[in-house]
DNA sequence: GCATTGACGAAGG
DNA sequence: CCCTTCGCCAATG
């Protein structure tokens, strides 16, 4: 698949599965530059499962105890909003994360959302 | 096994 | 512009 392409990085070997879907997913938001954010659904589709943005929130979930480590502070949803908040260590740690590297929060969402949108389909000229 | 639940998103009212 | 519905599909009860 397209996303091992990318960046063959040492995927988490879970024991006996592996699901290449979560591992791709972890490869894109592991691209994703310092400053910039992207939607679940934008990596949802880079994948070719467009529809699917919520098992990338699923992956999201199960990243943080994944190595090397998942900048899933820099996922927000299509509109930016950080609605993933609540699962980190405190609600405040994803906007701070994002702040650290620049980015202004208002009100729970990213500031230039639009100017800041890095869409891994077309930032990473992945031919499917 | 069926029902419910999401860090989603598009469409329709 | 806000709200609901629906498609999506792994995980959970």
């Amino acid at each position: 698949m397209p996303a091992k392409k990318i960046q063959n990085s040492n995927i988490i070997k879970n024991d006996l599965k592996e699901y290449s879907f979560f591992n791709d997913v972890y490869d894109i938001v592991r691209l994703i530059p310092r400053g910039r954010v992207t939607s679940y659904g934008a990596i949802a589709e880079c994948l070719g499962a467009k529809g699917s943005a919520r098992m990338v929130g699923w992956a999201m979930n199960a990243s943080h105890q994944v190595r090397p480590k998942v900048p899933a502070h820099r996922v927000v949803n299509r509109n930016g909003m950080l609605t993933g908040k609540h699962h980190f260590t405190t609600p405040s740690e994803m906007e701070n994360l994002l702040k650290k590297e620049g980015i202004k929060v208002i009100d729970d969402k990213v500031a230039e959302f639009k100017n800041l949108f890095w869409n891994p389909k077309t930032e990473l000229e992945i031919n499917m």
